[in-house]
DNA sequence: TGTACATCAGTGAACGCGCGTTCACTGATGTAC
DNA sequence: TGTACATCAGTGAACGCGCGTTCACTGATGTAC
């Protein structure tokens, strides 16, 4: 029996990651903005009252699902950049291809992550996270850029680069590529912009 | 007096247009996800069924929006293509750099026309303008490849320029540049990368 | 092992609210004669 | 020029709905003795 699904008669096993789980699961299906916290509970199978036990507000619970969202993005991340020599084109251009996948994977929680200006922008602890990621680009900016350390010309090369996929991201997911009609190869166009990107 | 604000009476010089404009202002001021149709009806100073005279419902009065948007895009588009030569970097740059201006000048539109997958992503008439936008882009891209008619090889070549600026769009208007502590020069950051895209 | 008790996660009902849309209406306007 | 009338844009009240949140409560659980 699965401890974070299962109800165990009065109590819930893990009432929080059944909460953010069915928040993630509906961030999904119908976007952040159309998320409620009803909906939530109705998944969840708890009544309405239940999820101020855990969270403060509605917008906490959406900040643990981004958050949670982060982490994922991270390991990805991590694990795309980590098969390739630091610094080099191939680590690069995974770590872009990892952040389309993402994007693609979850339009729901990117959205939410990246979408949407919304309070919790300022939330030290997403912020703290989304820096983390970003840091792993950079260090291997800093390393093909034969440097010790991230200094300003490390960040004005690996900006760039986010911004490229940052956009693609977007314009997969909000159906751009296939609305004009362009059939792409999405690791070539990556990989040959990323090489563009990082030429000079 | 001016026709589409002035009521006369009990009748409204342009209540079409008022309405319109009044959605456009909330669409900025609150986003698109928070706008709602009394709060236009506030603003233009009309009851809450007047509106259903002239759109079927609320998605009508966004798509109205985000048409005119288009419409403003194009024109800045133009305008900034204009005064270059036909296929230069300069005129290249100077569209991705219009195409960011209207998202800074107008978040809550471009979001509306770009940012969220509504049911206005099929609808004929913005999709039209939308590939007419772009469009022009392709335009400048053959003349660049030496083409007489835009084909796939331009389409692949201009759609990285397009991802470009659009990332960069969202990543202003969402915060992540101040976020992440980057002070850029856009214009320049805009015409390097222009520049690094279309080389090869 | 058995019992009294404190803890606290989850309940169920209710709240006030703003929403999108509909309805029968009203009154201003333009036109035909 | 004056009047009767058709048109139709905008009214005001109402609808049913789902929302986020609060409240006093209840009952399952773990612990002290």
């Amino acid at each position: 029996m699965a401890k974070s699904t299962k109800r165990d008669g009065y109590h819930h096993g893990d009432l929080r990651a059944g909460l953010v789980e069915a928040t993630r699961a509906l961030v999904e299906e119908k976007g952040p903005d159309r998320f409620s916290v009803s909906d939530a509970c109705r998944v969840a199978g708890v009544s309405t009252a239940a999820p101020y036990r855990h969270f403060r507000d509605k917008e906490e619970m959406l900040r643990a699902v981004a958050l949670e969202g982060m982490l994922r993005n991270r390991d990805g991340f991590a694990a795309a950049s980590e098969i390739h020599p630091l610094g080099s084109l191939d680590a690069i251009a995974a770590m872009g291809m990892a952040y389309i996948a993402f994007a693609q994977a979850e339009p729901g929680v990117f959205r939410l992550m990246f979408g949407l200006t919304r309070e919790h922008d300022k939330d030290p602890e997403l912020m703290e996270q989304g820096r983390a990621n970003y840091g792993i680009l950079l260090q291997h900016m800093a390393a093909r850029m034969g440097k010790e350390e991230v200094d300003d010309d490390v960040a004005k090369r690996a900006f760039p680069l986010w911004t490229f996929v940052h956009g693609l991201s977007f314009l997969l997911i909000d159906d751009k590529v296939s609305a004009m009609e362009l059939d792409l190869d999405i690791a070539q166009v990556v990989r040959a912009n990323t090489r563009r990107l990082l030429a000079d």
